[in-house]
RNA sequence: GCCCGGGUGGCGGAAUUGGUAUACGCGACAGACUUAAAAUCUGUUUCUCGCAAGGGAUUGUGGGUUCGAGUCCCACUCCGGGCACCA
């Protein structure tokens, strides 16, 4: 019976057999090319994996192995990213320690993790909560501490090399230092329940109110360790350029860091000495600035309070922006809020006019200076802002439109200027508005009215004058004006001239009546006034000025936020954007009122967390040194065993209760201190873990120099997108800073970068446990097995993005391989095949040196290149036959010359069987009878004497035998008969005149050649072999479509892999799987390249489903492991398509396809394709005006 | 709201980067095998007009560039991810 595929029977197996044999073990240095894949480490949560979790471990999983097959040193390691929030709940809720709980959670993921054969090196495995490990945590923690940042050598420095001014006592020394080091403290506000009386995290926080109790979030400020990340910000910009990533992580990363250039600005405070700083990136606004705005958290309005005369009101309204998150104070579509500070005034240092000060959240502490100079009418917020409070908008930059196409300015036209006014008419009682089609004129301008403000003349007048002359009504009125200024330069056909530049504002008009006079000819000789419907302007508009007048009147006034020409700016009016914003710095800094000055979003990172179980940090808190670091020989500082892990009421750490732990000697003065008792958050052990698996076990170092050289960067990181802009971040700051200390060597520690997408539940949600959606891959595997899941896995979509789980489409995979598995019974592996197809000649040797027989099997095998012993060598002397059977005897000669010469080999035995003698094979051989035919016969009849039974047979048993794989074929070939009662014709052959086949009437004596041959025993078995032969070549040339498409595989799948394209490198294997399924075998020969085409396809397959491929790989008699194996390599040449399906469109349509050779020239084609019925149709009667043509894809006929 | 992605059959998706849109898989339908069902195998399957030959439409919507656009440009719309104490 045929054994079915049954993955549970096989995978366990494999599993533990890969894990006994360490076949994935990474080795330390090695000739090999080195290549390091790492996926982020996982998080040992007590729900355990889901099937999301598997997504990217599988592809890095592919990667690896196909790296290792393709001759690399891989290390892909795994290790447990531990500390952290959910397991201190899971340990505060079910009261066991989080210890336990990380110990269990640990041992469930690495049962799961190892059930879907991940090639994982497990002897590298780390655990951040180790204190082994997390001593190193610490230990680059007190770096950071030490360190500082030398803006001159743009890197890290230990503290001793800081410059401290010298007049300084030692508390201010202290200071100063602790302001400069990398890991300092500040006040910083925290999310806080009032009513459970704990320290929340964002994530804890749901509407504004505490996850757990309801009670509204506040915050509470407290004094927090930071990193100061922000010093690397333009360096993790900068080094974006060298490193691999996807584009949009780099996208992502840039913004967040968020860099923009600009200028710093002081505004004098009046009657006061304080002054206001604020950070603009647009210095060039500053004359629009018309009020300013401070975060409620400024220090300014504590600093003033005595001054505000409205403090009260203030102070309100501060606490209640106080609670408020981030994104709920800057959210542009919410109302804006804020409070005058009444009292006092701010001096614009621009034009040195007094503006007002408010307080407002949608400005934040956190950015810039927490200070802006609000300049409504180039700033949406402050707009917005300005129209809610009735704060003055004052334009300073007017928009500069240039013609583009027919308007576009030509150079050797004149330039002239010019003040006009757009006039917008609306009808009398219809709502239309008058536009003007210059049709007459060279310009296809489609406008409103314009015309020119002429000297002396307002706006408002040249309106009116213009709109009766140019639309002969008279009565009507000015409404309002409409929008700023703007600025345009374009070439004016009808006057031919350029438009250099054209000041423009505009008015709208209302008519009162329909009272009309003819306008005069010259005011209509270029264009026609025509009424548009209210709604069709918009779309008749085809000028961009008056576009945006109009937008104005629909829409209502907005902001302009871009480039342009400045105005109402003194001195500075005229000049460009960029012009304006160079010219104002150094106006300021001349004047010492602000200076050039670069900012980032980027803000430092909130290092410290009110937690037990995380990282303690180490050090020292005295009241007379301030802050101690621990001595490296006391790392690690141990987490102390507790009972009570659950968060005290003061908000402090559970750490701050354990006396025993807390108090202790100050290292220095020896005096009473206290330990730090806040812990490190979860990105502290990660943003380094990739360093520890080089060197897992080093008590030294965090890793040694040699292992570090070798291994890093790390080639591949892959990782899902919601960590680009924290942990990959965070990690990169910390490996620049030990690379600035020589601790590693590289300065960026990924090379390349790489995400997963999610996987979706089935109903298209996000899985959670709390929706009940989850997918757990222990039951997938349970059913299907591991490899259905992993090629389901990868094949589901592109690895990039979030797809759906689907249980109906993972049977697909299931039946893929089942087929797979199946397949192994179509598999060809004779040897008569390797021979023939490797040695591509068809030259076989004729064992014999019986001539007659030589010419019988020549004439037999006229289209095979034949040699006798004869041609290779006179000196072979023939071997014993000391066989019983033609079979036995006929090897033994195939095989003594097939040895001796190499070539392949033919001999043959055969002889004339009685059945009256018990039909004793080869009795009657020639030997037999010494050479003496006649004596032979005479001694024949003899024994038939009183016999009957004349009944006989001819037998010839042919070996084809190969020399260099050892093996043989045997064909047998029969003619029945009978013996005659004399001798007849010819006896020159042994026992032919007396021997009288079937169905013929006369001895094989009696016969030519070509009669016998129609009866010839040795014939019929040199038919079977040439049969056989030929069948062979045939099942090769058929099997040359596999060939080629079978290279073309090994390409795909090969570049898919390393591009990450899972899914296409499978559907590209089940393309090859459905071409071999048609075929009637599938070679796999191993001795004959082009006979693998079996071992080929397990090999490409084997990184995707480890398992099956390694069992099959088994049963086909390999001994070691197909993961060992090289991955295959295609050869250009075979995987080009000969022929190719030429497209022929017509205009671009498709409308017929030949078959033509791939390298067919354009005449060619050109000609083939005009010369078909189905393009003559299309064609006839058309002018053929161009022909395109794509080598080796289309022509196109454009006609 | 801001930043980053994305939108192609009934479904997941493919398309050598501007050149045959819908590969591969799922599902569905029909047939074979079976007492029957399941499994398996074979065929059909974007929509639409047509008996057929053949035609037309189609990659979220609208516009543009081009001989030719899923792919490039502009505007809109809808969906997903991130937003600094979840990891």
């Amino acid at each position: 019976m045929m054994q079915k595929y049954n993955p549970q029977k096989i995978e366990k197996k494999w599993q533990k057999k890969w894990d006994e044999n360490k076949i994935y073990k990474a080795k330390d240095f090695s000739n090999k090319p080195k290549y390091y894949c790492l996926i982020e480490f996982p998080y040992p949560s007590g729900a355990g994996l889901h099937v999301g979790h598997l997504r990217s471990h599988i592809a890095i999983d592919i990667i690896a192995r196909q790296k290792r097959m393709s001759g690399y040193n891989v290390m892909y390691p795994i290790g447990w990213d531990a500390f952290g929030l959910p397991t201190e709940n899971f340990a505060i809720k079910t009261k066991t320690h989080p210890k336990i709980v990380t110990k269990n959670n640990i041992k469930n993921f690495t049962k799961q993790i190892k059930s879907y054969g991940p090639s994982f090196d497990w002897s590298r495995e780390i655990n951040t909560t180790d204190p082994k490990y997390y001593k190193w945590t610490q230990w680059i923690f007190l770096k950071l501490f030490n360190s500082f940042y030398d803006q001159k050598l743009d890197k890290a420095r230990d503290i001793k090399y800081l410059d401290v001014p010298r007049d300084l006592n030692n508390l201010e020394k202290r200071e100063f230092i602790d302001g400069q080091r990398l890991a300092y403290e500040a006040e910083m506000a925290i999310n806080w329940c009032p009513s459970c009386k704990i320290g929340l995290a964002n994530e804890e926080v749901v509407n504004n109110a505490c996850e757990r109790c309801g009670a509204p979030a506040e915050k509470k400020t407290m004094k927090q360790w930071m990193l100061r990340i922000t010093k690397y910000a333009n360096r993790l910009i900068k080094d974006l350029e060298t490193v691999d990533y996807l584009e949009k992580i780099k996208t992502q990363q840039v913004n967040w860091i968020g860099k923009s250039e600009g200028a710093e600005v002081e505004f004098r405070i009046k009657n006061y000495e304080s002054r206001i700083r604020v950070f603009t990136t647009r210095p060039d606004t500053l004359f629009g600035c018309t009020y300013m705005v401070l975060a409620p958290e400024h220090n300014l309005i504590e600093e003033l309070k005595l001054q505000i005369t409205n403090y009260e009101e203030v102070k309100k309204y501060i606490q209640k922006a106080k609670n408020k998150s981030d994104l709920d104070r800057t959210d542009l579509a919410k109302e804006k809020t804020g409070v005058e500070l009444k009292g006092i005034k701010a001096i614009n240092p621009a034009n040195n006019e007094e503006i007002p000060i408010w307080v407002a959240d949608y400005v934040l502490a956190t950015y810039g200076t927490g200070a802006i100079m609000a300049v409504p009418a180039h700033d949406e917020r402050d707009f917005e802002f300005a129209k809610k409070f009735g704060l003055e908008i004052r334009q300073v930059v007017a928009p500069l439109f240039i013609g583009e196409g027919k308007n576009k300015i030509r150079k050797d036209k004149k330039n002239t200027k010019r003040t006009v006014v757009d006039v917008i008419i609306k009808h009398w009682e219809k709502d239309e508005y008058f536009c003007l089609n210059w049709s007459k004129s060279k310009n296809d301008w489609k406008s409103f009215v314009v015309g020119g403000v002429e000297k002396g003349e307002s706006e408002e007048e040249a309106a009116l004058r213009e709109a009766k002359e140019e639309s002969g009504y008279q009565n009507m009125r000015v409404v309002k004006k409409i929008g700023g200024t703007t600025y345009s330069r374009f070439f004016a056909a009808h006057k031919d001239v350029n438009r250099h530049d054209i000041k423009r504002s505009c008015i709208y008009i209302e008519l009162l009546d329909n009272s009309f006079m003819e306008p005069k000819e010259e005011e209509v000789k270029n264009h026609d006034g025509i009424w548009i419907k209210k709604g069709e302007v918009k779309d008749f508009i085809n000028l961009q000025e008056p576009k945006i007048h109009w937008d104005i009147l629909q829409n209502g006034e907005r902001s302009f936020l871009k480039d342009g020409i400045a105005m109402n700016s003194e001195q500075f009016n005229g000049l460009t954007t960029a012009e304006f914003k160079k010219e104002i710095i150094k106006w300021l800094s001349k004047n010492n009122l602000g200076r050039k000055a670069i900012n980032y979003k980027l803000r430092d990172w909130v290092f410290s967390r009110q937690h037990y179980w995380g990282e303690p940090i180490p050090i020292v808190k005295c009241d007379k040194c301030g802050n101690i670091s621990l001595k490296e020989k006391d790392l690690p500082l141990k987490l102390p065993d507790v009972k009570n892990y659950e968060p005290t009421d003061t908000g402090e750490s559970p750490l701050a209760k354990i006396d025993r732990w807390v108090n202790i000697k100050c290292p220095k003065c020896n005096g009473n201190a206290k330990r730090e008792t806040d812990t490190m958050p979860n990105w502290a052990g990660s943003s380094w873990y990739f360093l520890r698996y080089l060197d897992p076990k080093n008590n030294k170092e965090f890793a040694s120099p040699e292992k570090l050289k070798y291994w890093m960067p790390v080639d591949l990181y892959n990782g899902g997108m919601e960590h680009t802009t924290l942990h990959l971040l965070y990690s990169r700051f910390w490996h620049k800073f030990l690379f600035d200390l020589n601790y590693v060597n590289t300065p960026e520690p990924y090379a390349k970068r790489r995400s997963h997408g999610m996987i979706l539940a089935e109903d298209g949600q996000k899985m959670s446990k709390s929706r009940g959606n989850v997918v757990n891959p222990d039951k997938v595997i349970e059913k299907y097995g591991a490899d259905t899941l992993r090629l389901y896995e990868m094949f589901m979509g592109p690895y990039g993005d979030a797809i759906p789980w689907s249980t109906s489409s993972l049977i697909g995979m299931n039946r893929f391989l089942e087929r797979v598995w199946n397949m192994k019974n179509k598999v060809e592996t004779r040897f008569i095949a390797s021979k023939f197809i490797a040695s591509k000649s068809k030259t076989i040797l004729i064992a014999t040196n019986n001539q007659g027989k030589l010419k019988e099997l020549k004439d037999h095998l006229k289209d095979f290149d034949i040699i006798s012993l004869k041609d290779i060598d006179k000196e072979i002397i023939e071997p014993e036959e000391n066989g019983k059977t033609f079979e036995e005897n006929s090897l033994i000669k195939a095989k003594y010359y097939a040895k001796k010469t190499g070539y392949l080999t033919i001999a043959d035995d055969s002889g004339l069987c009685v059945n009256a003698l018990n039909g004793r094979p080869g009795v009657f051989s020639s030997r037999y009878a010494e050479g003496d035919y006649k004596k032979a016969h005479q001694k024949l009849f003899k024994e038939l004497e009183n016999k009957k039974d004349r009944y006989a047979y001819f037998q010839s048993v042919v070996t084809l035998y190969d020399p260099k794989n050892n093996k043989y074929e045997q064909f047998s070939g029969k003619c029945e008969g009978k013996i005659i009662d004399k001798p007849q014709g010819n006896s020159g052959f042994g026992y032919d005149p007396i021997f009288m086949p079937d169905g013929l009437n006369k001895s094989f004596g009696e016969c030519s050649f070509e009669e016998k041959y129609k009866y010839d025993h040795r014939k019929k078995a040199i038919d079977k072999l040439v049969k056989h032969l030929n069948e062979v070549e045939t099942r090769f040339i058929a099997s040359k479509t596999i060939e080629i498409l079978l290279h073309q595989t090994i390409k795909k799948v090969s570049e898919d892999i390393e591009n990450l394209k899972f899914n296409t490198a499978i559907s590209s294997l089940m393309i090859l799987l459905n071409e071999m399924e048609k075929q009637k075998t599938i070679f796999n020969i191993p001795a004959c390249p082009a006979g693998r085409q079996y071992s080929i396809f397990l090999i490409l397959l084997s990184p995707f489903a480890p398992h099956i491929t390694e069992e099959l790989w088994k049963m086909m008699g390999n001994k070691e492991s197909i993961h060992l194996q090289s991955f295959p390599k295609y050869n250009p040449e075979l995987a080009k398509e000969k022929e190719i399906t030429l497209v022929v469109q017509i205009n671009g349509k498709l409308r017929d396809q030949i078959k033509v050779l791939a390298d067919i020239s354009e005449e060619e084609a050109k000609k083939i394709a005009l010369e078909r019925e189905k393009i003559k149709k299309w064609i006839e009667g058309k002018e053929i005006r161009r022909i395109i043509f794509v080598k080796g894809k289309l022509i196109n006929i454009v006609v």
